[in-house]
Formats: structure tokens, sequence, C-alpha cells
RNA sequence: GGCCUCGUCGUCCAGCGGUUAGGACACAGCCCUUUCAAGGCUGAGACCGGAGUUCGAUUCUCCGCGGGGCUACCA
């Protein structure tokens, strides 16, 4: 199929029993992307018909992840519309009216089997290596058992009637054409004893009233959609577009699911991911533009964008792309954008992960701006920045002493090396990246070392790690001041190891 | 077990009868380089198997195998 022309209406319809995952919230992305394409609406409905798994947590989290994502929705709880109430357990009447007139037109029935009978029946069925299937038996009671039944407390169910031949079919967007057989289906329940509809009754009544043209869902939908076209036929109305999305799998190859370690959007969120970098990323599990683009802006991907090249096999999520891809975005954003994002990490407290708390908050965004570009390129997520840049912050650092030598350097040989930067750094000046560069080549060739094994160990007494930007550039960032006080710390760090080992 | 579905490098994606099977991430090496990145170059790495159809199959069909989904008064 090729992508519709005219303005589609796709609803994301999740129910808040848990964190959306990210395969959920891709199929939320699918959606929103062919609702901007086509200018048409996107739709956010909750279906919290399963009252024993609510959860208000996941409702707050469902809503969260789709603002991060920056998924705007056009109707929607909160919201509003043409078409609402947007939530399943407002609309309970419609439902409860149209299993009524289900049953009027002869197309479904009362039951009032228990879930114990039903449970002796299904073993039953499997120890007689049957598949597991209700039997039809409601529909050979009376409306007056019925009512004895109700009267005597016994849960009442209502089921539709599937026949026993024949078959249904549709066309899948992704799948292309789907059969089943009708034999393999029993007579299902569409509402429950406690008055609520199950997800098969509740979605077709709401997409239809909400004039859902697309229903773009999750591919563990695919078993069950026989039995929605079979309500559609019983209503008499007609089925949407059906749209499959193949699975994004754990990297056990299971369905995604909490054991799957980070698997919401909003840990993506807390772990220092862009939403644009895990939007672009998400586009592309399950989807290609066709050719070898990668990183697409959302309004490229919104251009782009088409059903017919929606994947059919399941992906398997592996987070080291991302990773990447996070930090092409970091590289592309603004100075003034990357500081914005990175603030709140770092001003978090030291045990969420921010700077040292000693540090006075809120951060100097001054100097900031002063030492982020010796870091920019070197940022994957945003959650790197306080180890990155603790050093510009903190009033001191200390380095183990096995740290402070570089290649090939003994202890006495980095005490020397350190004495002498030292003695440089106390006078040099101006205190600017160029001129100690020169000071310092110079010093190394001074005192017979590479400059590499001088530098080295500077690094490592200035920063309080091996692993830093550009040293010359940093030294002046932190200062002479703090530099000078720095390397004589280190000198005395490497001294009293010395005297330790000695013992 | 039954039904549905999927099957190209470790991972994500190209390929839609004829290609030295392409790109990206990750990996390895080299270059750049004061470290780490970033960048550049190079390398290694895949058509699940078997039958058919065809002059020719990764591509189409069937079977097998493997994976996944569903098999609830959960969605």
């Amino acid at each position: 199929m090729t992508n519709p022309t005219s303005p589609v209406r796709v609803r994301y319809a999740p129910s808040p029993t848990g964190i959306p995952h990210i395969g959920n919230i891709r199929t939320a992305l699918f959606c929103w992307v062919l609702a901007q394409q086509t200018e048409g609406q996107f739709i956010v409905r909750i279906e919290d018909t399963d009252r024993s798994r609510y959860d208000a947590d996941a409702e707050k989290a469902i809503f969260e992840s789709l603002e991060w994502l920056g998924l705007g929705l056009d109707e929607g709880p909160g919201k509003g519309g043409n078409y609402g109430p947007y939530v399943q357990s407002e609309r309970q009447q419609t439902y409860i009216d149209a299993a009524h007139r289900l049953i009027e037109s002869g197309h479904a029935y009362f039951d009032d089997t228990t879930p114990e009978q039903l449970h002796a029946l299904r073993e039953r069925q499997r120890a007689a290596k049957q598949p597991p299937r209700y039997d039809g038996r409601g529909r050979h009671r009376s409306p007056e058992e019925i009512e004895e039944s109700r009267k005597a407390g016994l849960p009442i169910t209502v089921r539709l009637k599937v026949p026993d031949h024949g078959s249904v079919s549709f066309v899948d967007a992704v799948r292309g054409k789907i059969t089943f057989e009708l034999k393999e289906l029993d007579d299902f329940v569409i509402l429950k004893s406690d008055e609520m509809p199950t997800y098969h009754l509740a979605h077709i009544l709401d997409d239809q009233a909400m004039g859902i043209t697309h229903v773009i869902r999750g591919d563990e939908w695919i078993s069950s959609t026989p039995r929605h076209l079979l309500i559609h036929q019983a209503l008499g109305i007609e089925p949407p577009e059906y749209v499959h999305v193949p699975l994004i799998l754990g990297k056990d190859k299971a369905k995604l699911s909490k054991r799957h370690g980070a698997t919401s959007a909003l840990e993506y969120r807390d772990l220092g991911f862009l939403p644009d970098a895990v939007f672009n990323f998400m586009c592309l599990l399950g989807w290609s533009p066709g050719d070898d683009t990668e990183v697409m802006a959302r309004e490229e991907i919104v251009k782009r964008f088409s059903i017919d090249r929606i994947n059919d096999s399941p992906a398997t999520f592996d987070s080291e792309k991302l990773e990447w891809m996070n930090g092409v975005y970091i590289r592309n954003m603004s100075e003034d954008d990357l500081i914005t994002q990175l603030l709140p990490f770092m001003e978090r407290s030291e045990a969420e992960g921010g700077l040292p708390d000693s540090v006075a908050r809120p951060i100097d965004r001054d100097y900031l701006k002063q030492v982020i570009p010796l870091v920019h390129e070197r940022l994957k997520l945003l959650t790197e920045g306080t180890e990155t840049l603790d050093f510009f912050f903190a009033d001191n650092v200390n380095p183990a002493a096995e740290d402070l030598p570089g290649r090939k350097m003994d202890a006495e040989m980095t005490e020397r090396a350190l004495v002498a930067a030292l003695e440089l750094c106390k006078d040099v000046s101006p205190f600017e990246p160029e001129h100690l560069e020169a000071e310092y080549r110079a010093l190394a060739e001074k005192i017979e070392m590479k400059p590499g094994q001088l530098f080295s160990p500077i690094r490592v007494a200035t920063t309080g790690k091996s692993f830093a930007p550009p040293l010359f550039d940093t030294m002046a960032a932190i200062g002479q001041e703090r530099c000078v006080e720095r390397i004589d710390n280190a000198i005395g760090i490497l001294r009293s190891a010395a005297a330790t080992s000695a013992d």
C-alpha cells in the first residue's frame, strides 16, 4: 500500500498498566509522523478497561513520554476534541449498549459460565490434547437460566457468536493478505462480568466513533484481528486500514519487557539522551527511507515516511547505535542549547550524578560557556557532562599517585616533570593556551623529556584524570592559581606515596 | 501442541531475477595527535537449509529448520 494522501486520523491507544516501553512508543511515533505528513490528526486514547491493572503512574508516564519526544496530540485526554471522552472507562455505557444491541441482533449472547468451569474445561481439553477453547455452552442458556444465575450472583459475560466454519481475511498494509480459519476461534468475551468491555469490543467502537482511518499497532494484534473483523461485521460497520508494525525485541530476542534493562523512553531521557536522537533512532527501527540516510531531522522523516517501507521483520533493540547517534545530535547542537540541556544534569546532587555538592548551585553559566567548546564534541550523553567537566568547577582534584606517571615514566621522573612544571606554572605569563604550549614545549626540551611525557603528569595533576580535553586550553580555563595549587598538590601525593612504599 | 508471522554481516537498514551483495553502529589496524574524543583511510564480517520455477536465484514457490507473536472475563 502506498501512503494515504488524504488526512489520516490515527490513534495511539495505550493501556495504563505499566511504563510504555520504546516498542510501544514507536508505534506512537509512526502514528504521529503519518498524521503530520498527511496533515491529519494524532489522537491519544487511554484504554483503561482492565480495572485491576490500572496504574496512575503509568498513565502519567505515557503523557510524559509523548511530551518528551515532542509528539503533540491533536485530540486526547487533557487536550479535548470533538470525539471525547478519550478515556475508555468514561465511555462504558456505549460499550454496554453495543453489547446489548449485538445480543438483540443475534450476534452475541449472555454467558454464565464461571471462571472455575472455564478452567475445568481447559484442563480437560489440555488433558485430551485438544486446543483449549471455549465450547459455546452459553449459546444454549435460556434467558430464564441467565436471570437465575444473575440473581444467584454468578458472573455474567457477553460473548460473540463465532461461526464454526468459513474464514476471514484482511489486507494488512505491511504484511499483505492474511487469512484465518474461523474454526480456530471460539466465542470470545466482549463484555466482562464487571460490565467493562474487552479490548476487542472497546477499541472498535471507539475507533469507529472517533473516525479512525488507520489502526497502527504492534504485531501482537494480528492474531486477534479476525475477531475484530467479526465484530465489525456484526455491527455492520467497515473496518479501518490495518497497519501492523513488527515488534521490537530485546537482546534475547524476546518481546521487549522490563527485564531488558532500560526500555522506556523516560529512562533514556534520564540517561542523558536527546529526544531528537531517540526519535530519529526509533524511526529507523523497522523503517528506512530506502537509501542510506540515517541522520534525519524530524521534518525530513515526516516528509519521507511511508507505510510501505515499514519492515516485515522484528528488530532487536541495541542502544549502542543510539549512543552514537546521540553524540551526532549533541555535536550538531549549538553551544547554548547544549548548555541549557546539560545544566539540569550537572546541577543534580552529587549522589544523583551531578557535580560535587561543594560546587555552588546554580552553576556558573558563563564559566560553563567558556569551557563547553573544549568538551562539546567529546560528549555522547548529557549525563557525561559531570565527569567531563567536574575539574573545571571543583576547588581541587585528588589524583591517585599511580595515575600521575605517563607512559614509560617512573615516580622519580614524574616528580621531576611536575617540579619543573610547577616552577614554570608559577611564573608563566600570559596564562593563555598558545603561550603555555610554547613554554611547556621548551621546558620539555630543557629537561630532556618528550612533550607527551611532560604533559601527561600535568594533565593528571590538573584535571585528576588521564583523559581530558587539550591540556593548555584546559589549564587556561582552570586558571593559573588553581593550576599551581593542583600541581603542587600532586607533587605532595607523589612524595607521600613514595615515602609509604619505601617503608 | 494449534494458528499467524518473520528469516541478508554481532546489531540496525539497502537489495525487490543477472551486483566484486551496499551503508551505518560496534570491532581491528593505520593516519592525524600531548591524552581522550572527533575526523580520514583500510580491514574483518551476512544471504538458515533443501527442493523446485528459470538461461540465471539473496530475490519467486513449496517443504524443512530456527526465531517471534497469539492461544485470558490482559491489553
